[in-house]
DNA sequence: ATCCAGGTACCCA
DNA sequence: TGGGTACATGGA
């Protein structure tokens, strides 16, 4: 094979930056880009080509500076502690026991860690996720970056800013696989590159920032609050798609039955079920079940013998 | 071939 | 407010 880059630079998870799992981290399906060869994973960070491989406690890397290395794979957040408060919530509402099925999924998506994104890189990318399955949702976005971004190092391009998919044709835009999404696409990119600051985080805030994500096209609760968990890292907010309407219907069933009545559990239903199941980092406990939903579910794989 | 996927906009009661 | 439906496309 050909020769890896000179001058990689080594960073030692080990004082106080465990658990991290980068293939977790990467493939579970909260950012599309990264592309694994070998060991060692690349992808685009602050429009440069990174990248990085991990071995054992200690993370390789190359294309960025040790500080944006932290801040984009959030080491420095205690996922221990953030595990331990998970669990603390289950069990204070859970008197009879502790959530069995929990710590499996603890123990399944050990080191996974929800990073810190680009917001409109994660906006398009999760209007692009609607109605679609991951890998058609890859090749979306990589039709995207090929036919619009920049190119850069490596044959890697950039992912194409507003101003470029504003201005693009329409048609351009669906034969990058976009179907119906196309407009959505044009249409946010039109309203970000009109308003610059839209996306800046002091103006995502709370449920106010959830409203302006609401209000672009193509984007209704469920996209919102990717974009609020996985570039602005409310860590609270509870993404519902259908795997993990599935997995709360089947394993926590309706528990308040006084006063509602049995219809059908809304998005905000399931969404604050969880806020209140799983307490204020809800979103880390909702990307660990999505990511054992193969696990989870009977759609998934074979399904569990021993599960009912 | 048929069904489904990290949903949303739109319409109707 | 809540329930049905069209929407483009690819993967399984």
């Amino acid at each position: 094979m050909g020769m890896v880059p000179v001058r990689m630079k080594t960073f030692d998870l080990n004082p106080g930056h465990l658990p991290f799992d980068l293939d977790k981290t990467l493939d579970c399906g909260q950012v599309f880009r990264w592309e694994k060869e070998g060991d060692e994973w690349r992808g685009i960070v602050n429009g440069s080509l990174v990248s990085v491989r991990q071995k054992e406690a200690c993370l390789i890397y190359d294309g960025i500076t040790e500080d944006d290395l932290i801040a984009y794979f959030n080491l420095n957040l205690d996922l221990a502690g953030v595990i331990t408060s998970i669990r603390d919530t289950i069990s204070s509402g859970n008197p009879c026991g502790r959530d069995t099925l929990f710590e499996n999924v603890f123990q399944a998506g050990n080191g996974l860690r929800i990073i810190r994104q680009d917001p409109w890189e994660c906006l398009i990318s999760f209007i692009c996720s609607q109605n679609s399955n991951i890998p058609a949702i890859k090749k979306r976005i990589s039709l995207l970056c090929s036919s619009f971004g920049r190119a850069g190092s490596g044959g890697y391009h950039h992912f194409p800013s507003p101003e470029i998919i504003a201005q693009a044709d329409l048609s351009a835009i669906c034969s990058c696989k976009t179907g119906y999404r196309a407009s959505y696409i044009s249409e946010t990119a039109r309203r970000i590159r009109d308003e610059p600051d839209f996306l800046s985080p002091v103006r995502i805030t709370g449920e106010h920032g959830r409203e302006q994500l609401m209000s672009l096209p193509g984007v209704g609760p469920k996209v919102a609050d990717c974009v609020l968990l996985f570039a602005y890292n409310y860590y609270q907010v509870v993404p519902v798609d259908v795997w993990i309407r599935s997995i709360i219907t089947r394993y926590y069933p309706r528990d308040d039955p006084e006063g509602s009545t049995n219809r059908k559990r809304t998005y905000e239903d399931i969404s604050s079920f969880c806020q209140n199941y799983f307490g204020s980092y809800a979103g880390y406990a909702q990307q660990l079940l999505f990511a054992a939903r193969s696990e989870l579910t009977d759609t998934g794989k074979e399904p569990d013998p021993k599960e009912t």
